[in-house]
DNA sequence: AGTTAAACGTTATAATATAGCGTTTAACTA
DNA sequence: TAGTTAAACGCTATATTATAACGTTTAACT
């Protein structure tokens, strides 16, 4: 018998790692990296950045936005839409593209374009350095002459994890 | 002195190819496909296909909806998301992640995932089997105990042509 | 303290995409 | 070949994602 997994349970936050470490840990980041580059990391920012990481979900603006309001009472899209701006800018989010969403950024500003791993069921999203797949794509655009100015490498499927679960339950 | 490079002209589609024969095979492909597969490429899909073939650029879904209401009166959002649907179902366009469009698919059917380059001055995409960088994917994928649905793997940039008019002009 | 640029508030609207339901068309089947 | 069924399409409405434009406040720099 194959049991209908719960997406939000059991997920990398409660199982492997203490959630309010990895948060404190990305915001300090953060932190010293906007003071470093003499940039504003103002409060707005700060929370936004604070509620794309209290998950390592995807996460929509609308979402954020639902979010930051009652913090925020006068938070309106293009609030929303600046922070995002200005946190991708800095290299401390990810937009995954084929989610229309973003999510916390582990590297913080040094080699910012990782594979991004997606998980169709708990919607996790895992950045990996894939170090041989980047040299490898170096290489075939090289051979196609193109000049590369940014990319997006994202893989929707099942995360260990999620495959796990449903192996514990069936 | 560096001029201002016009992203309509010298394009892939004026000097490489004779665009309407690589049209016409797209079709004929199309419909050899669709036959076999005894799916119904109908006058509305036909025509949507053929729309975003008219060049190697991504096209956007309401630019197809604009081009297709002239020949199909009662065309609405729906009708081009129908279609485009369908035709992503059949491998015969790629949806365009990170730019929200659409472009014609010349491997249609078999590996349909690609590596796209996507040139910020002409604005064509360039379509790769990249098979270094997807066995590398593969093996990433693999360590990470992940399980593949699908990928997008999309790079920005200046595709070798654009380099070339840019020196030619400087 | 005055000047300037960045950040933010606010309103409006553009652009992208889907839901739901009725009608027509095409494919199947008896 | 008429009846049945599912797919495709028409149509209306609305949800979702994102930006423009302009005025005000805040913060940084003289």
């Amino acid at each position: 018998m194959t049991t209908h997994i719960h997406s939000n349970q059991n997920t990398l936050q409660s199982l492997e790692h203490n959630h309010n470490d990895c948060v404190s840990e990305a915001l300090v980041t953060a932190e010293h990296l906007c003071i470093d580059r003499g940039v504003q990391l103002t409060p707005i920012r700060h929370k936004v950045l604070e509620l794309i990481w209290e998950s390592h979900k995807a996460v929509k603006a609308y979402e954020l936005l639902d979010r930051l309001k009652p913090l925020q009472q006068a938070a309106k899209p293009a609030t929303i839409y600046r922070a995002l701006d200005f946190l991708m800018e800095q290299g401390l989010i990810h937009r995954v593209e084929s989610l229309n969403a973003f999510v916390g950024c582990r590297c913080s500003g040094h080699q910012h374009e990782q594979l991004l791993l997606i998980c169709k069921l708990c919607q996790e999203v895992e950045e990996r350095n894939a170090k041989e797949v980047m040299s490898a794509l170096s290489e075939e655009t090289k051979q196609a002459g193109f000049i590369v100015y940014s990319k997006a490498i994202e893989v929707h499927g099942l995360c260990a994890k999620c495959q796990d679960l449903s192996v514990e339950k069936s």
